[in-house]
DNA sequence: AATGAATGAGCCTTCATTCAT
DNA sequence: TATGAATGAAGGCTCATTCAT
């Protein structure tokens, strides 16, 4: 007599029985659209983004994305947002105290390279760069929580190898940019001329850190 | 950047002058398109560029945008090809020989702040960056004609300073992108953070070089 | 012609006899903007037909049309297909075997008449003819479909009533054309002239066949 | 002293130094008008011809074809009846009056195959059809001008050749169409289908004429 | 008279957003 | 909650027409 089932739609993933609650395929949902609506703008810049593509991308219909954002702008926001802030805790994170200010300084930039340069977050980089200035709110919460935090840090351990002698350049702590400026460099790099000229971003970065701490086998 | 060319609107019969033929009339208006796109692209990227826009701008009808280019998408490529190769002859012409090669780059590092950082044209770099990925042709060309020139360039003078004894570290003839990098940070920086923080980026340069040269002044 | 399809604009709710699915509106609609693009075709060429007023005509939202053609041109093509399909049949089936050939040709003859001359369709035809040379898709489909199909059939009764003795002139089956151009003519008087001079079709039919199968009542 | 010739720009063929007048020029020019927006108006119908094109084959400047028309209707107008003026005289000239109304009409016909099917006043015959509803001077006209003056001309020689015996078919008189629908359908096969199936329009022509006129070598 | 640069209304097409189901 | 058909406001581009030269 009850009429069962009335359309499953397409659930497919769903099947996971009764595993999986509302709550849990509201998420995946979201996660997918997240993940695809990233893709989608890094390949495309925001404006020339399709909802329609993203929702494709996500396997759910269109009308879904505004279950879960507002509208395309405050997607976009929320979603580098989203994007950024796992990143955050990597910075804030000291480095492993122990060894020489190179050291740890290096750690960090290999870390970076390898997590950011050639990985679909250089594009991410770039995709604030490029929208920035329209998404004022994306700039300034980039800055606040990645730019503002990266050079602090930066600029403690910059003090602490000139405390410890490993830098000479007393002024260096006031242009922390000068430490991150190559990874910036290649992070661009990478996006946009890898193809033209491939760059090694970590034998680069050797030459770079010889430069501030002393070149090391000067033998 | 400001709204130069205020635009002389179909002025009912010869003004400006009376001696401006139909061809430096036609020049003037190509010229007001040109700028008033640039500032446009700057500001909101190729994709939410409208040319309703443009021609408002420029003073001109929208029709008139098409007696001079194609469609959006070539005037957008002519656009940055046209800005970009003043800037060329910038980079090849040699500076001026005498002297340190330190005094050397930081003219040439001087003049590329002023004439860039702070200007509009640090827009047109973020513009490039932004939509070179969309654009590989744009990309390619600005690889060719700017990047890898300016970066032979550089290296030369690096080759120069080591042969002089002027650099100690040897490797950097193999990344020139090293003694570049804090300009392109600043340029960046200006545009997108310089209203969070300010960045002094002639002290900055000089930190910069006393890293690479050493510094002036050790006593 | 008669602007049928009023057009349910918009019903707040399900209005419409409440049995209406989905699927079954959307057929509803894309019939309207059939009718509707028709009309409009017909009354104005392809070129000069704005899919603002099939919109309109159709009841629907502009958008609406690119849910179920991809452009205009294919709209056009599918439309013109579309309306000729069912005639197609009405070519191929035979007309009722019994009785003399001339009556069979007679019966298809004034089927014709009645569904086409002074129809709708008639203007379908003269907009084949007008826009046939520019869409040769169409022109190839109508001749494949329509015009040879039609032309073979008519041949084979001609071939029947020469061997019949009906049709004495034995080289009219090679030009079956002969049989039909008054049908033909008559068609584009309706949608040319009629207003000029009233055409009786039927009778002029009547005086086609006599002259073919000789006159019936010589006495 | 006197500014002579202030700017012959491209005259070309009005070198003829002296002899061509301004009139004469004027006239040229518009003869080119004439005959390139024929050309157009063939190709595309009206409302898909520009008349930037008309121009270009014209070889004069836009807006010179508005010294010479009000607008593209009038323009359009106007040509047609231009095209069709000559034609007339053609129709109304009655022909060789010696002989069989047999031999006449088939002059008559074989007249209107030669200077019409297959050449481009098909085309223009065509156009007529399709644009005829459109413009209904054009169609009005065309049917005094041209389809009224033909079929009376035609009725004439059918009443003279019923008269004279040759035609044994009385009703024909009252559809002269009869006797130029395989003429018409001769035009419009040339313009559409020639490429499907060719049409030998005179044999065709001559079997039309054996059945209304009798087998001429019944033997 | 002739030119063709300039205009701007208008058209096709796209796409963010809504809403009945 | 999820869907996707439907909407309609834009936006890119065209082209008949005008008008200063």
């Amino acid at each position: 007599m009850s009429d069962s089932s009335p359309s499953i739609k397409r659930r497919g993933r769903a099947a996971a029985g009764s595993a999986a609650s509302r709550a849990d395929r509201a998420a995946e949902r979201r996660a997918a659209i997240v993940q695809a609506a990233m893709d989608e703008f890094i390949a495309r810049g925001f404006a020339a983004t399709r909802l329609d593509d993203i929702a494709r991308r996500a396997g759910v219909a269109k009308g879904t994305i505004y279950l879960h954002f507002k509208d395309k702008e405050s997607m976009f926001e929320e979603l580098i947002r989203t994007a950024i802030v796992p990143f955050v805790s990597r910075l804030t994170t000291p480095p492993a105290p122990g060894g020489s200010v190179r050291d740890m300084v290096e750690a960090l930039a290999k870390m970076f390279l390898q997590e950011v340069a050639g990985t679909r977050r250089a594009d991410l980089v770039r995709l604030i760069i490029a929208e920035g200035p329209r998404f004022q709110a994306i700039a300034d919460f980039y800055y606040r929580e990645v730019v503002s935090r990266g050079l602090a840090a930066m600029r403690a351990l910059i003090q602490l190898a000139i405390t410890r002698g490993e830098i000479r350049e007393p002024n260096l702590v006031a242009y922390p940019q000068l430490m991150i400026a190559p990874m910036m460099v290649a992070v661009l790099w990478k996006s946009l001329f890898e193809r033209h000229a491939p760059l090694d971003a970590e034998a680069m970065l050797q030459t770079h850190l010889d430069l501030i701490f002393g070149a090391r086998r000067p033998q």
